[in-house]
DNA sequence: TTCAAAACATACATAGATGTCTACTTTTTA
DNA sequence: TAAAAAGTAGACATCTATGTATGTTTTGAA
């Protein structure tokens, strides 16, 4: 499991979804946000918004309206969206350094030190496993009341 | 702290240290290894793991003699070596994802999401605190005697 | 004093991951 | 039927970890 920036780009994704949700949603009829909306107030590029997106409703972490006023919505509610579910579908470890991305070791039977980096790719699941959508949300809304003098 | 090959090169450098120092040293002088035994016996690229030492010498994890008969020798014993030392002597985050690499984030003010990685950052450095390279020679020595049929 | 073997220093090459951009297709609503 | 959105595919650019090559300095021994 690595850490690239599309885990950060999809939680401050997910924050503003959230956001934009709340505040357009006067009667609570369910509501669709453009990825247009969510880049233009996050300075996220378009594209590669729309990319992450696409790869968090196969994950079952967001919902999609196709067409006109269509759009993302959260699946489900925040305190259910664990951070672990959100970067095991973004993170994709592909490339040849199994041991330090996979956890796994190439050498399997020489190599001192696999346990190594599995404890540590436990360590980051765990951690991650212990945040929720809506520590972020609680989080980011502090920091927002925090009025710049 | 990122996490790449460099590191797992390092574990398995030292522990081929350790191993040739104690095979070589009879009677208990203090003896040299170069990094060409050392790249010989694990395949690591010779110039490769050269930089890595000297990195591991900058963090006063090896030491290290000159000329003929020269080479590395382990610094402290095996137990006073903790693996966060390691991975921070080599892993020197420099690229622009600081978020995610140094557990810093670009858009501070406004970036609900920074305390994940600050929080992963510590994760990742706690559990590596917590293991040293005896751990990885005793790992390796228990692997090594296991006799394939 | 000379040679060989080693660390040390530095610059360069390259592949592959990563991120960005562009264009097109399909779907849906008004 | 037009507009706005997701969805899809692929080209392109960039960055950086990794690896290579070359040369310099140091040291011990013959």
């Amino acid at each position: 499991m690595s850490l690239t920036i599309k885990s950060c780009y999809a939680l401050r994704g997910l924050y503003e979804l959230y956001k934009l949700q709340n505040e357009q949603n006067q009667n609570n009829e369910k509501n669709y946000i453009s990825i247009f909306n969510i880049s233009e107030n996050t300075d996220i590029p378009n594209e590669f918004l729309a990319k992450i997106f696409s790869e968090l409703k196969r994950a079952g972490i967001v919902d999609s309206g196709r067409g006109k006023f269509g759009g993302f919505t959260l699946a489900k509610n925040p305190e259910e969206v664990k951070l672990s579910e959100i970067v095991e579908a973004l993170e994709v470890p592909l490339n040849s350094y199994d041991c330090v991305t996979k956890g796994e070791c190439v050498n399997q039977d020489t190599c001192p030190a696999d346990f190594v980096w599995r404890r540590v790719q436990k360590a980051i699941f765990d951690e991650l496993s212990k945040i929720t959508l809506k520590d972020i949300i609680e989080y980011g809304e502090r920091k927002g009341n925090v009025s710049p003098i």
